[in-house]
DNA sequence: ATGAGTTCTGCAACCGGTTTCACAAGACTG
DNA sequence: CAGTCTTGTGAAACCGGTTGCAGAACTCAT
């Protein structure tokens, strides 16, 4: 007698499910159980039972109320997905291998942008556990390695273009080096001696290989390093073109040019373009990443590809073995250079 | 006698979480209820209690349980957003919007992407009424609009790009006629009289639309339409490289272009530029969206600006009110040409 | 016909927060 | 100083699926 029996209070606002599992399984004249186990598969009903529920179910299009389901499994089939921006065109082909895969295993994505900072990313990740994602893909971010080790700790997580050894951690490391020396291979293949290297921004681990590639294939071809025809960009098209107007402007001479990727490229263009220099004809010009678009710039750009779309197939494998508690057996997709029209024999 | 005690039996394979609020309320020597007000700041709680259960928070860095919260609250804070490529230039500046505002409120969004066809759209959209989402934004998809007001039962929609009065879902129009309007008159005033355009896919709203606002201006400026002059494209840049490159083979001769989208101006512009035309000297050209990446093609093109940013900012707005219940109050952002370097006088 | 071995099925106990309600204790009235 | 009005708190009933366990029903040998 302390509390009233149930039903009898007024009913909160809060709102409700239409049609819960209750409700079909009176309807059909069965148990909750029953109709669960139909609805799952997970032990065999008698045809007739069957029948008459999946009637039910059909009639009012019931659908299993997700945050119950999830509380009771203990997983959501949500995956977090950290990029750095939805909109760079970089991370939307990942993400959409990512969405691709995820699909097709009946699990969906929650992506996040962590904006190039630190702070934006521990927040992202904050609030992916928050919704209780089942575990979490994260594109080469900035966030430190002990961070992640300490995220990894609450789910699964797997990381692009790093190598972190830990436990419920999976990680595909970006060739940058290997595909650096392959754009410059190919340049100093084709006679140039004096190639500009248009920078990522400083100190970013991705940017740092890409330019120690630069520097290793100058090196194989007794080609001596010079600082002054390296300008620092930002990944963006604004980078470029601001890197390598300047270049121009201070007079250094370059026959051909490797931007850290297709976007600080595509700034090139337009600085080349506005000192009246042309493609490929006055300067070579190789790009990194083979974005969609770049088979469509003016003229289609020389790019090394290391398909960002697999790599977010990949990624998306290996988190789904990892939540079910599976090893990953993934490897990063492999590097080759796309010759195209923006380089040409010296 | 039936069962036996609880605790007893073995426990399932299942996954639990680590710390539960009832271990926290057990450590602060109070009450769930009174831990839950404390983390939901419902009531007033005593100094005292409120310290050691927040030391108790921290020490165990305790978060609530997702799923658990979204069952008793009935709310996720997720909002489904369904577009057609993730990786398309386009939608990814309208998620960034969504993104933005979705954040800020303390929501996250599940992307999906319903590559331009109306099954993928279906089952997106049941999928996020199987994960639970609060509500669901639209970008202009296929999606018949009956189908639409069927899931606005189930869950409140914003949808852009179409005029779809409904309880339960808020609609932002995009102004494709007024823009294509206003391209085809700069382009008229700058002389051009033979004008071809490059059109969407074939029965897409919106690239109807823009076709519309095409013979308007045409009629306004008392040019005859010429339906050999309008070819068809994909909205993509192959689309726009095909179809150009048709239309010169052809014959026709046109000293302007309009393209349905940006991207069919960048395939236009690689088949001009594959048949030693320049822009802007033989052809001007003029594209619709405005891209980012619009700015960088070479040259910069010209183009019609509806935001798609804060189109996307504004349907975030719009879905976080009707989730709330109330009524949304947001316009579809204004329209306006952005003239560069790809149109020039006759 | 009887006992053992299979299926199926339902009850009730979870999953982990939120919230109603009752009640105790303290703050005010008159 | 009794009587009403706050306040703060905990017990227990939700939210809506899932699942361990026990027992019913139905096989098949013996």
């Amino acid at each position: 007698m302390k509390t009233p029996p149930r039903g009898e209070s007024k009913r909160g606002p809060r709102p409700r499910q239409l049609v819960t599992l209750r409700d079909i399984a009176r309807e059909a004249g069965v148990s909750a159980s029953t109709v669960s186990r139909i609805i799952n598969g997970t032990v065999k009903v008698s045809d007739e039972r069957k029948a008459s529920v999946e009637a039910a179910i059909a009639k009012h299009d019931f659908r299993p109320h997700a945050a119950a389901r999830g509380l009771a499994l203990g997983r959501t089939f949500t995956i977090g997905v950290l990029s750095q921006a939805i909109d760079s065109p970089f991370y939307a082909e990942g993400l959409r291998g990512v969405e691709r895969r995820l699909l097709a295993a009946g699990y969906a994505a929650l992506f996040m942008s962590g904006n190039w900072n630190v702070a934006d990313e521990q927040r992202c990740m904050r609030k992916f556990i928050d919704h209780g994602v089942d575990g979490i893909i994260m594109f080469s971010g900035c966030l430190p390695n002990a961070a992640i080790k300490d995220f990894a700790k609450r789910c699964p997580i797997v990381v692009t273009g790093r190598h972190l050894p830990a436990p419920q951690t999976y990680s595909l490391p970006i060739k940058d080096r290997l595909g650096a020396t392959l754009a410059m291979r190919h340049l100093i293949g084709l006679g140039h001696r004096r190639i500009a290297f248009i920078a990522g921004s400083e100190n970013h681990p991705d940017a740092l290989e890409r330019l120690a590639g630069y520097r290793e294939a100058l090196q194989e071809a007794h080609i001596a390093f010079e600082p002054r025809l390296v300008a620092q960009g930002d990944w963006q098209e604004s980078g470029g073109l601001i890197a390598t107007t300047q270049l121009l402007e201070s007079g250094r001479t370059f026959t051909a040019a490797f931007c850290v990727n297709d976007q600080t490229a595509h700034g090139a263009y337009l600085a080349l373009f506005r000192a009246g220099l042309k493609v490929p004809d006055d300067v070579s010009v190789v790009g990194f990443d083979d974005l969609p678009s770049s088979s469509y710039s003016l003229p289609p750009l020389t790019s090394v590809r290391q398909s960002v779309r697999v790599l977010g197939e990949r990624a998306a494998e290996a988190i789904l073995a990892l939540v079910c508690g599976r090893r990953p057996r993934v490897e990063p997709p492999p590097v080759e250079l796309v010759v195209r029209d923006s380089t040409r024999r010296l």
